[in-house]
DNA sequence: CCAATCCGACAACGGAAGTTGTCACACTTA
DNA sequence: TAAGTGTGACAACTTCCGTTGTCGGATTGG
């Protein structure tokens, strides 16, 4: 069993090293994951890949499924980073801030379309991510819902309504996407984009209460 | 090598024996996706379960996946009926059809809990199952999209508007069953159809051409 | 320079699963 | 009744993977 390093070697820290490592094991896992799938993501596939040896994989994680997830968080993050951003330089327009949402959603997963299957596809085949994902589309739900509610003001729907909208328009959304980058759906982007956004004002007033 | 059976047996000629030999993997691979997973759809457990041994399940189907494709056709088959029958049946009126056929298969879900489970999850984390959920949904969609046509009439919303309308709102209709049936959404039942019908009405009037 | 530590390559163990083969027994039919 | 075929239980072979251990060589701190 390999004891915890201490020393730094080669002119790195310790910590340092390990820190490397666990980021070019999750790298090597995004590329495997968006490329060839869960099947294939195997411990010695990763460190092959990583250019690491298998113990160091433990070093960082309990095993498959921990590094799954480290690597769905890693890209759900760095969508959030980017909607975030680009909702808020958008002009506040319900219409305008959709766009510019989706749009931007759209450009990173056309961008790096492993990305897209790591968060649309695969997230979906395995128990660990299932979880995750599920959280992380609570996350995005109620912040579409929040959105919401800030156009609407005093008419707005009731958090109920505003919940199971923001819900079917993340899978909503999803949908399109699997479909439109499998090559199902043959629009434009900007063409999908704009559709999205309608669907999202025209979803956005929908209540079920009464 | 087994070459093919021609003898009766039991009183039971060899095609009958082979056709319930099929049929019996099917309901046993419809028991263990739907409640286990894929994971634990193995060919030793469906066998097992099935109450047959290894060889005839190479005698019905090529591989895991072949199985497992049956079982979702047989599922997926059994909703069509059920939805399509609902909407038949029901008034002549947007809102009352979208009732209907929501309500009905979320019945069908809820009084088999297992079916959900392969039509909603599980065709989502197998390749070949994805293959066929896709195909499936596109069927789907088309057939939204044609009922939407039926309402609206000249001023229908064109193919185009139509199919990406119809896409979405089966990935919506997919979410928030992933979300109720887990839990994550705590609505009545009759709510839940509710909203998705007002749903699928304030979307059908969508359209991103201009 | 030397002992301790870290590194990389890789073998080895154990288990699980797909797939094929063996064998004894039940049933059919000539 | 006897030969031939269908059936069921189960072993066997193979492959793959997670996981842990071994070992020689590189780097560090004293």
């Amino acid at each position: 069993m390999a004891s915890a390093s201490t020393r730094p070697y080669g002119g790195v820290s310790a910590e340092e090293r390990r820190a490397k490592r666990r980021t070019q094991l999750i790298e090597a896992g995004v590329d495997l994951l968006g490329t060839e799938g869960w099947q294939a993501t195997t411990v010695r596939a990763l460190c092959s890949r990583a250019g690491l040896t298998e113990r160091y994989f433990y070093e960082s994680f309990a095993d498959r499924d921990a590094l799954v997830v480290a690597v769905f968080d890693d890209v759900a993050g760095r969508a959030a980073v980017v909607v975030l951003s680009a909702t808020q330089e958008a002009p506040h327009d319900e219409r305008e801030r959709s766009r510019a949402a989706i749009g931007a959603f759209v450009e990173l997963l056309t961008g790096d379309p492993r990305l897209g299957r790591i968060l649309l596809l695969e997230a979906l085949g395995n128990e660990a991510l299932e979880r995750r994902r599920r959280e992380a589309l609570q996350v995005f739900a109620k912040l579409i819902a929040d959105q919401a509610r800030e156009f609407y003001g005093e008419g707005a729907p009731e958090p109920v309504d505003a919940m199971l909208t923001s819900t079917a328009l993340v899978g909503a959304l999803a949908e399109l996407l699997i479909a439109w980058l499998d090559g199902s759906l043959d629009v434009p982007r900007q063409r999908l984009v704009d559709h999205c956004a309608e669907l999202f004002v025209a979803a956005a007033g929908v209540r079920s209460s009464r």
